[in-house]
DNA sequence: CTGAAAGCGCTTACAG
DNA sequence: CTGAAAGCGCTTACAG
């Protein structure tokens, strides 16, 4: 060994060029047996050759170099309000799981806040994606993306875009028929101030639900999706002249928030105040007393939804689809109690 | 206009030999301007006139092209076990956040339940990142990917790969240090029954720290990160025959299963027995009382995790990072009273 | 200051 | 049943 000897070339990957030479075969019998489309066009012997060589070698397919041949990227971008609610978790792991069961990966990125510039696009690798998951958003947030295949989930029926949804308006009438039952009749409505077609459609159901009911009476103020702003609305409402005996909740966090209100006042949940919530996130069951609230299964829409979009991609044209969501009744609800006013 | 018309070809996007030939130059030209590397190669007015014809076009550069000609894919993997607690949004935000200042995108995978086999990977395209971040693993979880730069998040110290951590273990002992202060000597620690580091580390420095204290004692109990196991072991706990004056938990959803378990027990919180969660995710503040915790910044170790790993794909050496919590003091927490055993 | 050419690692007609 | 060749859209030496 001398000094001068060549410099070590950097270790690299194996390419199928070294399948090839290593199984003796060309890269078009490597690719086409690693392929799988084999089958009748390359003789078992060789094909097994070829995998014996790609597993000696620990041999992985270059991503980019497939991407660009076949002019796809195998990868979907989930779009979202937020990630810190606990809502999104799920979504993103039930579309996580069917994406990788079709080689698929998913990148999330949130809505900005601001309209920024397209320079600080929330995805660094702009438009390396095939197709887009939008989960919850305003109106026309999607504006921007005509032109790439999209899926919409809980963001309401559209007419040009496939969607996901949950049932959100029978979910409203269920927790309105199960206090109904329960003898209720004054309820105020702690709504989201969030624009957002399920927040809307959950409003309208519990308002149609109210006025049908004999004797039925609603009071409605909203607030931001945050404990402290719920309180203060909960307490708005609870100080009204004929204050209500149930406060639906449009969000578990916006009843935890309603708790809080009903402790401020000295009210006991539930004997003396109802609270229903919405979602049925952890905090739900942490809560004391557990709250009666509507599961919306949130895995199932980022499953259901990746489906969707997987199928437009290979052409299809998948139907709308609606969850429907489940009333869990827990120890947050009670008949109504006369209360001094 | 015949039936016989040759069919229009597909619509797609422009390439940079579109934007080439739309300003009349070579492809090089049109890479080293929109690459950025033109001054003192390319004429002011050339390069002006390149910009115009790709805004013109709306060219955007084909990344797995650019990808291949790399030999990078500009796409990290962030790990974290689970995607449904609260902790990890922020995680993610904080890393995307920095990721996407560079041009990086951030693919999530949660480490799979079993170790299942390499074809049920848990990202379908395979190894198309160029490094990995890796939060809250357990032990030796990053061996299997030796050989791609990983930076480790909240997994300890390590000799051999860069890591973020927090300092839960001042955290506990700010924890320690207020409770001696309100005069509590029996502590109870409701511990994470998870093989992690983070968890090893509290229970380790509350254990000193009790032992430092006069007249101090600790029992322990663990359970998973769950509401109702929680309440068991906090159950179990306080039904000893000289209970903890307040129990020290190692998240705040266990402090949420305490909370219960005192209620279940008739004891108020916190006059009766005071609790301590940890993180500070927004149940602390859903909770009744409020929780005293110690805030860990999530999605600063996302960030300073993506900059550590920016760093060592650049060719850096990162040093290791320890991020501090900070004790925040709600109403959980309150001077023991004497109390029928 | 600018262009022609090579090559990243695949997949897929096409020829044999 | 198998191989040689083209080409996806970039970037970067290299020549001029």
């Amino acid at each position: 060994m001398s000094a001068r000897e060549v410099p070590v070339p950097a270790i690299s990957r194996p390419t199928s060029k070294d399948v090839a030479q290593e199984a003796g075969v060309s890269q078009s019998t490597v690719s086409l047996v690693l392929g799988g489309k084999w089958s009748g066009r390359v003789s078992p012997a060789t094909a097994r050759s070829v995998r014996d060589a790609a597993e000696r070698l620990g041999y992985r397919p270059n991503q980019a170099a497939r991407n660009l041949r076949l002019g796809t990227t195998r990868t979907v971008l989930l779009m979202v309000p937020t990630l810190t609610a606990p809502f999104f978790g799920p979504v993103y792991t039930g579309a996580a799981r069917v994406a990788a069961r079709h080689g698929f990966g998913v990148v999330v990125s949130t809505w900005p806040d601001d309209a920024q510039g397209p320079a600080d696009s929330p995805f660094g690798s702009d438009e390396a994606i095939d197709g887009i998951l939008a989960s919850s958003l305003a109106p026309d947030a999607l504006a921007r993306f005509r032109g790439t295949p999209a899926v919409m989930l809980d963001s309401g029926p559209d007419g040009a875009v496939p969607t996901v949804d949950f049932g959100v308006a029978d979910g409203m009438r269920a927790i309105a028929r199960h206090l109904a039952g329960l003898g209720h009749r004054r309820f105020g409505h702690v709504a989201a101030a969030v624009d957002q077609w399920t927040f809307r459609a959950r409003a309208a159901a519990l308002a149609t639900a109210v006025a049908a009911l004999p004797g039925g009476a609603l009071a409605r103020d909203s607030c931001a999706i945050d404990v402290a702003a719920a309180k203060d609305a909960a307490v708005r409402l609870l100080s009204a002249p004929h204050p209500p005996t149930v406060l639906v909740c449009d969000d578990d966090l916006i009843a935890a928030g309603a708790y809080k209100a009903a402790r401020a006042l000295g009210l006991d949940v539930p004997s003396e105040l109802s609270v229903t919530g919405f979602d049925d996130v952890l905090l739900a069951t942490a809560l004391e007393p557990e709250l009666t609230t509507v599961r919306l299964p949130a895995e199932e829409l980022g499953a259901q939804g990746m489906t969707a979009l997987l199928d437009l991609l290979a052409g299809g044209r998948p139907a709308p689809r609606v969850l429907p969501g489940e009333l869990i009744v827990r120890d947050s609800t009670a008949p109504p109690r006369n209360r001094r006013v």
